[in-house]
DNA sequence: ATTGTCAATTGACAATTGCGAAATATCATT
DNA sequence: AATGATATTTCGCAATTGTCAATTGACAAT
């Protein structure tokens, strides 16, 4: 709960009774392992931040396949941001890829947040603006990486969660077939 | 102007007078083609409306090599956003790939916008939060086709950019050589 | 017309990665 | 311990893409 706090403070100025209404308003929830946070075609009717567990946004082709967008772990929010914001279906599938524990905020509540707190939609744009931006440098940066480039920036910059999701998420991640993954592995341990 | 305007009610209220008041703030400039509107390690001190040209977001390797992140064109912002809201060094170049012409806010007026017109800064984060979001899914799901695809697929969604662009800078952008774009473009044509 | 410059194409070859199938390994359940 | 389900590894081969170098094309300056 600390955590979410000063996550918080990183991107704005907040005293100490609206840290506490903040507090009040988050409550916590389980994700079992498997099952899904946000799907597709639905509205986002809850924002998460992430106390422990992995997720990861994906989405599937007409064949089933899944692909995977990203992941999200601990002292992170998770959510289809968009459809939360503005009510619109989601585009993709959120799902637990450990089990999970969150800090949820209801739409209700974040919006009483907004009206309560100034600067809390400026925090939250703020975020969301930085953390886009990096998702997109990683995937634009990816494109003209070569696989196990890209595999080597993965363990350096996510130390530990290699060992936490399957390989043919991780593989879907970046971009490649489980069997390709499989063979660079070999190559650097 | 008036697209400026048109855009701008896409993702909020303004009534006539906050119109006019922006249009006051706008003003015109000439980017010349093979200039920079906005250079990695300084701070973006203006965000512009791009009314005629192409631009691309780009970032050079050790080597002097240069990678397109993406495109920009008219009636879309272009800005690093993240250098502008908060006076942090860019990360990236915007190059005027054409002759461009925007309408410049600069970091002062865009300011004084923010405190005269309520709900000026919820526009812009949603012009942020929706725009970052279509380039990061453009980019992540680039990753998992091959290069024809990631080709057509841009000669559908970007028509007539291609003609307005060089192929090398196409080419770096779907993440591939100008070699295997120009074959590829052999077997389609 | 000629030259120079830069962009785009082409070709030969090498390296990377995908694909499909089979073999192992891992893990949960009984 | 045995079973079954799923995940991971491995293999051979095919397809894709990169690299490097040479050629061609477009266009501006002389």
């Amino acid at each position: 709960m600390e955590e979410l706090i000063n996550y918080l403070l990183q991107f704005g100025q907040l005293n100490e009774s609206q840290c506490a209404l903040i507090q009040l308003k988050a409550h916590r929830k389980k994700i079992k392992k498997g099952t899904y946070f946000s799907e597709a075609g639905k509205v986002a009717r809850n924002i998460g931040y992430v106390t422990d567990g992995v997720f990861r946004i994906c989405y599937y082709s007409k064949t089933g396949e899944s692909f995977t967008r990203y992941f999200v772990y601990e002292n992170r929010f998770v959510a289809d941001i968009n459809s939360f914001i503005d009510e619109l279906p989601s585009a993709e599938y959120i799902e637990a890829v450990t089990d999970c524990e969150i800090l949820v905020f209801s739409k209700k509540d974040f919006t009483e947040l907004s009206l309560t707190i100034p600067g809390w939609s400026d925090i939250f744009s703020k975020i969301t603006s930085y953390v886009m931006e990096n998702k997109m440098r990683a995937s634009s940066n990816m494109l003209v990486q070569d696989a196990q480039t890209r595999y080597l920036h993965f363990l350096e910059h996510y130390p530990g969660l290699t060992n936490r999701i399957p390989q043919l998420m991780l593989a879907s991640y970046l971009g490649i077939t489980a069997s390709s993954l499989s063979r660079i592995r070999k190559t650097i341990v």
